[in-house]
DNA sequence: TTAAAATATGAATAATGTTCATATTTTCTA
DNA sequence: TAGAAAATATGAACATTATTCATATTTTAA
């Protein structure tokens, strides 16, 4: 992660300027990460975030607002974090269908080996729904453009309304491939044996 | 809702045995319901909610054991009215297509009358994960095995996978129609033009 | 070298979740 | 119907946790 990408971008977050800060709030980011993974948001108080780190309480503040503020720099920092790797995932794609597979199958490794992704997003419902809400509109938005640009190779009209439906078996296919503590082999069985027949010739006949 | 349906069966919840208690119960669940919607859980302190309810904080604690077992009430409520509004809406369908069609009209509209279900169902990953995870590994088996009994007319080999392909793509539809507040008319378009198409042919060419 | 800026600290304060002793109402039974 | 038992209601007291702040230390930059 570039430093530049999360400087002073995120409200309520106070970029450090130097790179004692820096590791400081590291530490603070990374112990909050593993404690809502296995306390949960809510279960996790600020004093076990900062004894976890090794840090004073009032340093926390220095960096963060509020408790909600860590939640959304963490939000932030996944969203670029998952951008960049299927960005990246996609790039060498011959066709759009093949951009497809590689994303998908870049969402739900990513997702198998960052479980508390959905704990973040999603759980952001219930810490601000803003943020939820921000993020899947403007997730949408750019994927419904990048599927808007391959024309002839797309069968539905809508291409915001394909954009949601391709988010949520992606989605729905990784909370079951972190579920069952999925391999990488089996995730490439999933999308050759369910994904892309679904998306080639559908599910139903 | 029928009573006996909640009677009881959520850990951390001590239903009341007469009408009075029922009743301070309900107020203080719509209480909840609608602050949670408004402000999220975090925000929302069990002062709010008592105010809300005309309750004193004493007697929050007689019905919950805690404001998370008060969020697991809630979720079971939801979790019961979504399965019999589904089991109702597809009991007449002539094929497993046609009752994809009326399920997924059915999810959608309820959402969109209900936004607060998401709040709560997917936000139980920031306050106690293992109710989501519950949660969805329980429908998906219901759905999975109602797919597996429908044989010949799914492509698809395995159930449970689809099962979940298929509760993706109603979510995150239900998310879109609840973001742009879509009507019924919109709902079925949506269905005939973006959904229909993708589980009878496929999406990409 | 030295002032200014950035960072670190933890005790003090404020807000909120939870408990409990006590009072009231309802239910059940003799 | 009377009276005991069970259920429900109450809010002050307590415990935990979020947040603030005055003060100290370290780093930066002139």
């Amino acid at each position: 992660m570039k430093r530049s990408e999360l400087n002073n971008q995120v409200k309520g977050v106070n970029m450090p300027k130097t790179k004692l800060g820096l590791a400081k709030m590291h530490r603070l980011v990374e112990a909050a990460e593993v404690l809502f993974t296995s306390k949960g948001f809510f279960e996790t108080s600020i004093t076990d975030i900062c004894k976890a780190a090794n840090t004073a309480v009032g340093t926390f503040y220095i960096y963060f607002n509020s408790k909600t503020d860590l939640y959304r720099y963490l939000m932030e920092k996944y969203k670029l974090e998952i951008r960049r790797n299927l960005a990246e995932s996609i790039a060498e794609s011959k066709s759009r269908l093949e951009a497809e597979k590689e994303g998908v199958k870049c969402f739900i490794c990513y997702a198998v080996k960052n479980p508390n992704v959905y704990n973040i997003i999603w759980g952001s419902l219930a810490v601000e729904k803003e943020m939820f809400e921000d993020y899947y509109v403007s997730f949408a938005k750019s994927y419904a453009k990048a599927l808007e640009r391959c024309g002839e190779e797309i069968k539905i009209e809508d291409a915001t309304s394909l954009a949601y439906m391709l988010m949520g078996i992606t989605n729905f296919l990784g909370l079951k491939a972190i579920f069952e503590q999925m391999s990488e082999k089996q995730i490439d069985y999933l999308i050759e044996s369910s994904v892309l027949p679904v998306l080639k010739g559908g599910a139903f006949s």
